[in-house]
DNA sequence: ACGATGATGAAC
DNA sequence: TTCATCATCGTA
């Protein structure tokens, strides 16, 4: 089994996008080849009145793309340095996103921590605003993996103690046991 | 513990 | 046009 992930998947709640995204695959196609790893830790980025989402601050020239279709890309540039993907969920003009934050290769290599990811994967903001599917050259694959929720860790998101007291300590950031 | 490194958004 | 801030990572 080998399902490439429509936009419809990712037109759902956030929480439950950022669950199943855990275990489905990330595939990369680079010089004519694919390079594919199992998505092992994901982070929610939901609504308007997230204080850790760039959304938060409502819509400006980088955000819009969060309001924009679900199942494109949000890749943004991270302290001057390091690249970010995201995939936006629910409906045109509800701002949603979840970042892949970790995966492992089908070799065993683990793509630990969202900058090295998109190194490894050479991803960056021309993917940004793209849709996820084969025309872009990157997209996500069901190949039958189930994952028991007993299996799904639920954790505070990294990063993001600047969005205070509340937003910063929600348990947001779903991993692979 | 900290610096690299540059885009972003808000203020002036 | 300036300025603080930042969904990280490697080195110390």
């Amino acid at each position: 089994m080998r399902k490439v992930l429509a936009a419809e998947f990712f037109n759902r709640d956030t929480k439950i996008v950022a669950e199943e995204l855990l275990g489905k695959f990330l595939v990369r196609k680079m010089n004519g080849k694919e390079l594919a790893a199992m998505v092992t830790e994901t982070e929610v980025y939901d609504g308007p009145h997230d204080l850790a989402s760039h959304a938060s601050r409502g819509r400006t020239p980088r955000t819009q793309v969060m309001f924009g279709h679900p199942g494109n890309f949000y890749v943004y540039l991270c302290y001057g340095v390091h690249e970010m993907l995201n995939v936006v969920t629910r409906e045109k003009e509800y701002p949603g996103a979840v970042l892949i934050r970790k995966a492992i290769l089908d070799t065993g290599v683990p793509l630990g921590g969202p900058g090295k990811l998109t190194k490894s994967l050479n991803i960056n903001r021309a993917l940004n605003d793209k849709l996820a599917g084969k025309a872009s050259g990157l997209w996500f694959e069901d190949r039958g993996i189930n994952i028991p929720a007993s299996r799904i860790q639920k954790l505070p998101r990294i990063g993001v103690a600047y969005a205070g007291p509340i937003w910063s300590v929600k348990k947001l950031r779903f991993a692979l046991t």
